[in-house]
DNA sequence: CCTCTTAAACTTTTT
DNA sequence: GTTTAAGAGG
């Protein structure tokens, strides 16, 4: 068995899978086959005679549990796989944290906040207390609450803090402790947990009573973690807490693949975990077995650039592959034009599929236009990421009432939908109900159960409407401990209200929410029967919500069975592989994004993103930037990104960029878009794709103008006479003095012109909108 | 108290 | 360009 188990593997895997004696840290390149050590050493425990529950293993998405999952079922079986404790930090740490409510003083009912509710929480008691949301910005608040989180800082420690408050007091955030502690009340008012609370909590969990954590040590006889370089502190000290006696730990990671430090993620966790468990045996994966050896030494090169790591050296053994090609392009539309082009002909090239293509973005923004021109070329494509499912407006509802169901107290969901739908309790009562609560400090559920006692002031009319909610809640909280999810779902959706509420509107709009809410409840159906048959007698509403509330898009995949092309994150894409991966949007302050550009360190992070997205990349690997860019729904003008001359030249084909260059200024709107065609056929073997005949509607709509003019009209305005106007600029060349006739700007004068060829830049003083900056290749005006 | 219109802010990255 | 906040009118 072991040997079969063990099949394939190279020195380093194999005994990075035999050693069980003590800690290890596998320190595993991109591409090395992490997963499969870790899920054959897991195998190899079940082997030895660990018990599935006996082990413990931790990833960072639901994806990569469920995919380990089922690996693992596969050598060793479904009924062995399905008990082994594995899934994110959160989901287990959620499972245990509910079992042991009693000692935290929470109920067993106790909901999640996802961001937008803490944001909200954040919002009004910035309000309450009198401070203005300019200064104290509840998502900057909310970013600053929760690094304090994942580094177990608790309110009270920062409100001793010195050195925290003089920090505050020069950011001119002073009320910041006051917040901190604020919230933390609020939330324990509610019964209610955060994301990092999830963390926080269960590390109190272990310190506060040592009985609860010899309880788990006891049951976790070997821990496993996955992805350890983007552990925080919190995460970390948990997994200390559970695996400091026995050290049986083995953590897998790859610090040049650290890219979560915005969320906390310390990457000296990684760098110092020998020092934690000092007789820790290191193991390096450093054979790549994805990629050319082109695209490995390109990544290689690119990473050499930071200073903090690792020493390792990643190398391929596979074919020796083609350089990576640099695009530069003129916009953003041209940009995901010719990558639908690029993509298409690799795709009648190679034979392959849609789904072995990824584009990657620094910017969830960046998606749009990729959408749009792919829809217009008839490629299909799946967007990752960006609004999940979980956070359109009628799925939230629905689970807001949800949430009131197991536990009345939710202070968001209970403001959510105590007017949703629509039944006469405005602004001013809602206001009323949460300032008689924060005075009792209780909930604000406690308020309408008891208005009395806290004092609520309404007149009449409307203390009855909202006693019928209350009513409405309490049915919904007695179904809900006696029947299954799905029969109290439906039945919610029914009684507040939603259905009619919903199927009223018969716009294309209200209908894709009645398809979201069919989709809710179907959702929410077979989980009810996959728990069923799992042999739960009775699936409740809380079940469900434990579950769903830590889902994120990502993990509901449709799996492999659509044929699409993935549009994702960079950070998204982090664990998966493509054939040919475009790294778009190579830009200087896109990526790396303008935030980082202060900090050393921040820098280093976005190069490895950049790594990371590199080494998606198995057979090709095309790096685009486009030299301007819609944003803010203004067009800005872009430099290449300063991580392209990272990766060493004799790993990166820049000559499309130069050719296009020496070309650049002679030539119309028209001929560049024919010059990007033959360049295609250069590219690739000198003759024209023959899908440019075949599949005539997509080349047309590529190649044409209008695309571009369609796209954007509000934006060029009149962009009818680009193509007129382009050429006339390049070939009637303007000076300082003259006078020219904008088309939206009107007449003005040249002041000064500044560099040269397509960078050519004009300063013109306009009579009627003063003086603008025009760039000649994009100006549209006469000379006069 | 509700709804429609207009204005402003917004963009990293996610469990 | 998009989404969400605030203000006016009903």
């Amino acid at each position: 068995m072991n040997k079969d188990l063990l099949e394939g593997f190279n020195d380093a895997q194999r005994e990075a899978v035999l050693y069980n004696d003590g800690p290890s840290l596998v320190i595993a390149g991109a591409g090395s086959g992490k997963t499969r050590v870790l899920t054959h050493k897991i195998a190899y425990l079940l082997n030895e005679g660990y018990e599935p529950w006996s082990i413990l293993a931790l990833t960072f998405t639901n994806k990569a549990a469920r995919e380990m999952k089922e690996r693992i079922a596969v050598i060793v079986g479904e009924e062995n796989a399905r008990y082994l404790w594995m899934g994110t930090f959160h989901s287990v740490f959620l499972r245990i944290l509910r079992m042991e409510h009693e000692a935290l003083g929470f109920s067993s009912n106790f909901t999640i906040y996802d961001s937008s509710d803490s944001k909200n929480l954040l919002k009004g008691i910035i309000k309450d207390m009198g401070l203005d949301d300019k200064v104290y910005k509840p998502s900057s608040i909310l970013g600053k609450i929760s690094m304090l989180k994942n580094q177990l800082v608790s309110p009270e420690d920062y409100a001793c803090n010195n050195a925290c408050f003089q920090e505050d007091l020069r950011s001119k955030i002073p009320m910041l402790r006051d917040i901190y502690r604020t919230y933390v009340a609020r939330c324990k008012q509610s019964d209610v947990m955060d994301f990092d609370d999830i963390l926080v909590y269960t590390f109190r969990l272990f310190e506060a009573n040592e009985d609860v954590r010899r309880k788990y040590v006891e049951r976790f006889k070997y821990v496993l973690v996955d992805e350890y370089q983007d552990t925080n502190l919190a995460q970390h000290r948990i997994v200390w807490q559970l695996t400091k006696e026995r050290q049986r730990i083995c953590v897998v990671g790859d610090d040049s693949q650290s890219i979560y430090s915005f969320r906390g993620a310390n990457i000296d966790n990684i760098l110092t975990f020998k020092e934690i468990y000092s007789d820790c045996k290191l193991f390096k994966l450093e054979r790549n077995y994805r990629s050319t050896q082109m695209i490995v030494g390109a990544a290689n090169s690119l990473i050499k650039k930071n200073f903090n790591q690792i020493h390792k050296n990643v190398f391929s053994e596979n074919e020796r592959g083609e350089k990576l090609s640099l695009i530069e392009t003129y916009s953003d539309i041209e940009e995901a034009t010719v990558v639908a082009k690029k993509l298409s002909y690799i795709k009648l090239k190679d034979g392959c599929r849609y789904s072995d293509f990824a584009i990657l973005y620094r910017t969830n923004a960046q998606s749009r236009i990729f959408e749009e021109t792919f829809r217009k070329n008839a490629i299909p494509y799946r967007i990752y990421g960006g609004l999940s499912f979980y956070q359109r407006k009628e799925i939230k509802d629905i689970i807001a009432y949800f949430r009131l169901s197991v536990n009345p107290n939710d202070e968001e969901a209970f403001k959510r939908v105590i007017n949703y739908p629509a039944r006469g309790i405005g602004n001013t009562t809602i206001g009323k109900i949460v300032s008689a609560a924060n005075y009792a400090g209780v909930s604000l559920w406690n308020v309408i159960c008891s208005p009395l006692e806290y004092g609520l002031d309404l007149n009449k009319g409307t203390y009855a409407k909202v006693d019928s909610f209350r009513t409405l809640i309490d049915d919904f909280r007695k179904m809900a401990q006696t029947e299954n999810a799905d029969v109290v779902g439906r039945d919610i959706i029914k009684r507040s209200g939603i259905v009619a509420d919903v199927y009223a509107d018969t716009s294309p709009e209200g209908k894709s929410r009645q398809e979201n809410i069919e989709e809710l409840l179907s959702g929410l159906e077979s989980f009810c029967t996959s728990r069923m048959e799992e042999g739960n007698t009775n699936v409740s509403i809380s079940d469900y919500l434990s579950e769903v509330s830590l889902l994120s898009d990502l993990d509901s995949d449709d799996g492999e069975s659509d044929d699409k092309v993935s549009l994702m994150t960079i950070h998204s894409a982090k664990g998966l592989e493509f054939n040919t991966v475009f790294v778009v949007g190579l830009e200087e302050n896109l990526f790396p994004s303008q935030m980082a550009s202060s900090s050393p360190r921040e820098m280093e992070e976005e190069r490895r993103l950049f790594y990371v997205a590199i080494t998606r990349a198995s057979l090709h690997c095309f790096l685009t930037f486009a030299k301007s860019r819609f944003r803010y729904g203004k067009m800005e003008f872009a430099t290449k990104s300063r991580f392209v001359d990272d990766i060493a030249p004799e790993y990166v084909d820049k000559n499309l960029a130069a050719s296009w260059n020496s070309k650049q200024s002679n030539v119309g709107y028209k001929s560049k878009t024919e010059y990007s065609w033959k360049n295609n056929g250069d590219l690739f073997g000198g003759h024209n794709p023959a899908w440019q005949r075949k599949s005539e509607p997509i080349t047309t709509r590529i190649s044409a103008p209008q695309n571009y003019v369609s796209v954007r009209k509000v934006v060029t305005g009149g962009s009818k006479s680009l193509q007129s106007l382009n050429s006339l600029s390049a070939n009637r060349p303007i000076a300082v003095g003259c006078s020219i006739e904008h088309e939206r700007f009107g007449i003005g004068v040249v002041e000064k012109i500044e560099g040269v060829g397509e960078n050519c830049k004009a300063t013109v003083s306009f009579k009627h909108v003063g003086t603008k900056q025009l760039l000649l290749k994009f100006a549209k005006f006469k000379v006069l």
